[in-house]
RNA sequence: GGGCCAUUAGCUCAGUUGGCUAGAGCACUCCUCUGAUAAGGGAGAGGUCUCUGGUUCAAGUCCAGAAUGGCCCA
């Protein structure tokens, strides 16, 4: 027996239960047990951040991770099943802060390094146990007590072998450049960070100020500026060469700008002369705040770039070296002193008089209107533009002047390059987003001024030599002092710092850079770290490069999949993963993006509980992973509905009738699906299931989930819709014949293939499916659904012809069910006649064997077919008189008479291949053409039809007294059959059915007496006796009345 | 300015070597079935497959250009 299934289902309470069964079962380590051994599949987990408890996007690539882990193990792989944690950086830092109300890096070192550092661990702890446990609900499968974390001693110390690689070929350099700098994080944003959501719709005063020229009374250049902090910093205005630019006459005033830039002066003006940029090349002026001691010594002169636009601004631009990345290129060029205004806060540093010691953010105004005392001001207008701000903290940029390090990327972008080659991308695009990023990225800023992350090994003397270490090996022996303060702790900050190496060049002590290190390097090493490089290389070739990673594609161009590739190529100039996939973003169900203050978040933990994860589960693996998903309830709901439901019924028919009959498996050795068999619903569903076995395995193969989710869903609804509705009958009926056990084995043989084909994709409800199916009945199998092997095709199985029969029998079906509406005809009442015209010639049986499942599903008790269209359907050739009375006049009439007297059916096709008419009239010949005559259909006299291309089903709709009666006892059945529900009896239960009423329906209860008491289990029909206390019904039917009473019959050996 | 991607029914999307009278689900209206039943089925309506050229016997599909939107880089 199997136990019994209830028809309603409550996912999530199943999931936990079967989450509890594996703990309890240890049902993981025995699969990686059993597959210890056997060919690899290795698979690199791209780090989750540990900083937050995980989303419902992390959930939909944690999914992929563990279809594709499920799906190896399946086919007999051993696999590593290590996650990682990444849990080094500033987005680890900001939350700490946070938590500890700080404000800045101040803050920081008033509360001391070496416990800022340890809450930073121990908040990756602590979320790294929440993701962990969110993990374990999802029904992801991982060794979870062997989880990497980025900041381990080897992480950290493979990044240092890195690093001494990168230095031993002269790619690490210590760079002067203006960076975008967060004030308050006090540090630089690379690149990488500021590209995602590092922008926002900002609106800034811009100012327009006069630069008077040189030995030009009462002449100025006119400059214009969002950021009026670097007019302070101010050495140059470049102007285009080519550009056309004028002297314009305002007041007593004349003002150099570009022509294109008129439009920006307020009031009358005349131009007084028009010149090329190029003409003004050299000139110097008179600077904005040479006032400043900061700005002594410094002349200002214009200066050509061919960047300068005409239209933004004035077309003369304002440049400050100190302050732009842009200006700094063009100083080094021009040979121009390059003014750095701005510590680490933001603040003006010494040597700017009055602004020295005011925050940047507060300059403006001060500014303004020391510029407007000087009569520097022409005008402040506020302007919107996209400003770069801190992707973590949200302040605005600044651009500063600061010493940074930088791995040169001269010779290795084209070595990664050649790597990316070497790689698939899942979808194909990404080697060309890979390349593109390679093709621009500059060289690769690895420093951070920061506390919490790696300790870049980096001793900088002040001789000017530097070193890097490459192993804590090699930091012991070229420790001069403390190393013992040191030893015993992890390699960060604040304890790594004690330690100081003699210089080689001048014999000095030399500290540890302050910086620490880009967090991407702590997450691209791990291709090396986590396969033991440093100390098992056997085991690394054993493992590296990793058949398949996978990961949310936006922004891991730059950052993963860009530090994986440029860490693993420097090292071993070999690709470090062999297929890439990835998949974009999580919406939600609108298409909107997830964000807290818009209130449209769903957390992972409410939608575990809520949907259940394997709706969840199919919901992602069903979905094009190319385009975002629209994540919510409402889908949710309607994948539950769709696909979760209907296979659930199935699965509930089947144990439901098994058990009444007492059906089992009796041994799995004779294989149920290999058995012939004489049914043709047997045949083709066993068909049918080869080929998506032979599809899935495929579609997997290729990382496809989508389309073998969506193969399955197809099969899912031929097994239900089709399948089960067309043999419910043979499991219904009483004998316990061949065929029944036919349709139990093949039903049965669908549903443990399709539990251990969906097992990767729905890991719950298939295990309670197999444990009950399978398991319950034999001891012997395996324990766990996840321990079976993935299912094979047996092409011998399958049968085309059949398959597309098929496909006609359901078509049949489907238009006279359409017929059977048009005519308004329920299906209850049979009907004696279908005509099917088609595409036959010869064949007199087309569909045959099948028929007989088209006669039952429409009810209907005669089939023909036909290849003449005429049998069905009648044409009438209507010319249009709209189209044709303006061009034929008067000869209309005779045209209709005429075109009525030709063979409508023939004229039909020709008319539909395009074909235009000829038509005899009054001696001459009319051409009707082809959109000028409209064809009409209409049913052959007694017939309603439907068509749908060169297929037209007719039935036929004429009722007999004797069809009436059938249908009348049909209609009796389903009374009874409500009424047996509502008294709750069993499926099996047997009664005896009462009934008293009007004639013409009693007629039928007794006429129909044999029919209606097997369909119902009626024991006996009793007619016209009243029972106290029995289930009663009373019904109207075609204006007719007849009261049903039910009476349960208790079976031999019930206790009753 | 450059690169990548998308554009198919009201909405969400299938349509992967060019071969359809272009499909599905949702939503809507009507109908229907029913011991799988808080499910299922059918019908109706809804499309110049963004546009313009081209290649081809044949283009939603391939090529070129444009428009719109998105992502990325300058």
């Amino acid at each position: 027996m199997f136990r019994e299934v209830p028809s309603k289902v409550d996912f999530p309470a199943l999931e936990r239960r079967i989450l509890k069964w594996w703990a309890e079962t240890d049902a993981f380590h025995k699969l990686v047990e059993k597959n210890k051994g056997k060919k690899r599949w290795s698979f690199i987990d791209g780090p989750i951040t540990a900083n937050n408890p995980m989303g419902v996007h992390h959930a939909w690539g944690r999914t992929y991770k563990d279809l594709f882990h499920r799906y190896k193990a399946m086919q007999g792989h051993e696999m590593r099943y290590q996650n990682g944690f990444d849990g080094q950086g500033l987005w680890i830092e900001v939350e700490v802060e946070r938590e500890l109300g700080f404000t800045s890096k101040r803050d920081i070192e008033k509360h001391g390094i070496a416990p800022f550092v340890e809450k930073c661990k121990e908040r990756v702890q602590k979320f790294s146990a929440v993701q962990t446990q969110q993990s374990i609900r999802l029904g992801y499968w991982m060794d979870w007590d062997n989880s990497y974390h980025t900041m381990s001693d080897e992480n950290n110390y493979t990044i240092w072998l890195f690093l001494k690689r990168c230095h031993e070929r002269g790619w690490i350099y210590k760079g002067r450049d203006v960076l975008p700098w967060c004030p308050r994080c006090s540090t630089a944003i690379s690149e990488h960070e500021i590209v995602t959501e590092g922008y926002q719709e900002l609106t800034h005063p811009a100012v327009t100020l006069f630069l008077p020229l040189v030995g030009r009374p009462g002449e100025s250049l006119l400059v214009w500026t969002t950021t009026p902090w670097t007019l302070t910093s101010n050495v140059a205005a470049a102007v285009h060469p080519d550009a056309p630019y004028v002297k314009a006459k305002q007041g007593d005033s004349y003002l150099y700008l570009a022509r294109e830039a008129l439009p920006i002066l307020q009031g009358r003006y005349e131009v007084v002369e028009e010149l090329r940029g190029v003409d003004m090349d050299g000139w110097t002026y008179h600077g904005p705040f040479d006032d400043l001691p900061a700005q002594h010594g410094v002349e200002h002169r214009v200066i050509l770039w061919n960047e300068v636009s005409e239209t933004e601004g004035t077309g003369i631009v304002h440049i400050a070296p100190g302050c732009g990345k842009e200006d700094l290129e063009l100083g080094k060029e021009y040979d121009l002193p390059a003014i750095a205004p701005l510590d680490e806060f933001g603040t003006f540093v010494e040597g700017f008089e009055w602004l020295s010691g005011l925050n940047v953010a507060d300059s403006a105004e001060p500014i303004f209107e020391d510029l407007r005392k000087k009569g520097l001001l022409y005008r402040v207008d506020d302007y919107t533009h996209r400003y770069p701000v801190c992707w973590r903290c949200q302040s605005e940029l600044v651009f500063r002047l600061v010493d940074e390090w930088f791995v040169s990327m001269d010779e290795l972008r084209y070595q990664i390059m050649d790597v990316v080659r070497q790689i698939r991308w899942i979808p194909e695009f990404g080697m060309d987003r890979e390349l593109d990023w390679l093709r621009n990225m500059d060289d690769w800023m690895i420093s951070k001024k920061r506390y919490w992350g790696l300790a870049l090994p980096i001793y900088d003397c002040a001789c000017g030599h530097f070193e890097v270490i490459g192993s804590e090996v090699e930091l012991k022996q070229r420790a001069i002092e403390g190393w013992e303060e040191f030893e015993g702790h992890s390699p960060h900050r604040p304890w790594i710092d004690a330690v100081k190496i003699r210089c080689p060049e001048c014999g000095n002590l030399v500290s540890r850079i302050a910086d620490v290190g880009n967090p991407w390097l702590d997450a691209g090493i791990v291709a090396l770290s986590t396969l033991n490089y440093r100390h098992n290389r056997e085991y690394w070739e054993k493992w590296y490069p990793a058949d398949f990673i996978s990961e949310c594609f936006p922004g891991q161009f730059r950052n993963w999949f860009y530090a994986l590739l440029a860490e693993s190529t420097a090292m071993e100039n070999r690709p470090p993963f062999l297929t890439v996939f990835g998949y974009a973003l999580a919406k939600d169900e609108h298409g909107e993006e997830m964000h807290k203050s818009s209130g449209n978040v769903i957390w992972f933990d409410d939608a575990a509980e809520a949907m259940g994860v394997d709706v969840m589960r199919w919901m992602y693996c069903a979905h094009n992973p190319r385009v975002s998903l629209n994540f919510g309830y409402g889908p949710a709901d309607e994948v539950r509905r769709r696909f979760l439901i209907p296979l659930w019924n199935i699965y509930s028919f089947f144990t439901t009738y098994a058990n009444i009959d007492g059906w089992t498996p009796q041994r799995m050795g004779t294989t149920p699906v290999q058995a012939p068999r004489s049914n043709v619903l047997d045949r083709w569903i066993l068909s049918r299931l080869q080929v998506l076995i032979k599809e899935v395995v495929e579609r997997l193969d290729d990382y496809d989930a989508a389309a073998a989710a969506r193969s399955m869903e197809a099969f899912v609804d031929d097994l239900s819709n089709w399948y089960v509705r067309r043999s419910r009958r043979r499991f219904w009926k009483s004998e316990q014949d061949e065929d029944k056990n036919m349709a139990y084995w093949t039903l049965y043989g669908c549903l443990v293939t399709l539990v251990r084909l969906m097992a990767p994709f729905i890991p719950f409800v298939t295990e309670e499916m197999y444990q009950n199916l399978v398991r319950s009945v034999d001891a012997d199998a395996a324990e766990s659904v996840h321990h079976c092997d993935f299912p094979v095709a047996d092409l011998a199985l399958v049968d085309e012809k059949l398959m597309a029969d098929m496909d006609l029998a359901t078509k049949v079906a489907s238009l006279g069910r359409s017929a059977r509406g048009l005519a308004g005809i329920r299906l209850r009442q049979p009907l004696a006649l279908a005509v099917v015209a088609g595409p036959f010639a010869e064949q007199r049986d087309p569909l045959g064997p099948l028929a007989e499942l088209v006669l039952d599903e429409l009810n209907i008790k005669e089939l023909r077919f036909t290849s003449e269209p005429g049998e069905v359907v009648s044409y009438v050739l209507r010319p249009d008189p709209g189209l044709l009375g303006p061009k034929h006049g008067p000869l209309l009439p005779k045209i209709q008479e005429a075109v009525a007297t030709l063979d409508a059916a023939d004229w039909a096709r020709r008319l539909k291949a395009g074909e235009a008419m000829q038509v005899p009239v009054d001696g001459e010949i009319v051409q009707l053409l082809p959109e000028e005559v409209t064809v009409e259909t209409r049913p052959q006299e007694g017939y309603e039809v439907s068509q749908e291309g060169s297929y037209i089903v007719g039935v036929r709709v004429t009722l007999t007294d004797e069809l009436i009666q059938e249908g009348l006892a049909r209609e009796l059945v389903r009374r009874i059959q409500n009424l047996r529900k509502d008294a709750d009896f069993r499926i099996e239960d047997k009664i005896t059915t009462y009934y008293h009423g009007d004639a013409a329906l009693t007629k039928v209860m007794r006429d129909h007496d044999e029919y209606i008491s097997q369909e119902t289990l009626s024991l006996e029909m009793v007619e016209g006796e009243w029972l106290e206390g029995a289930h009663t019904g009373e019904f109207q039917i075609d204006g007719m009345t007849i009261t049903l009473q039910l009476v349960r019959v208790p079976a031999e050996g019930d206790s009753e």
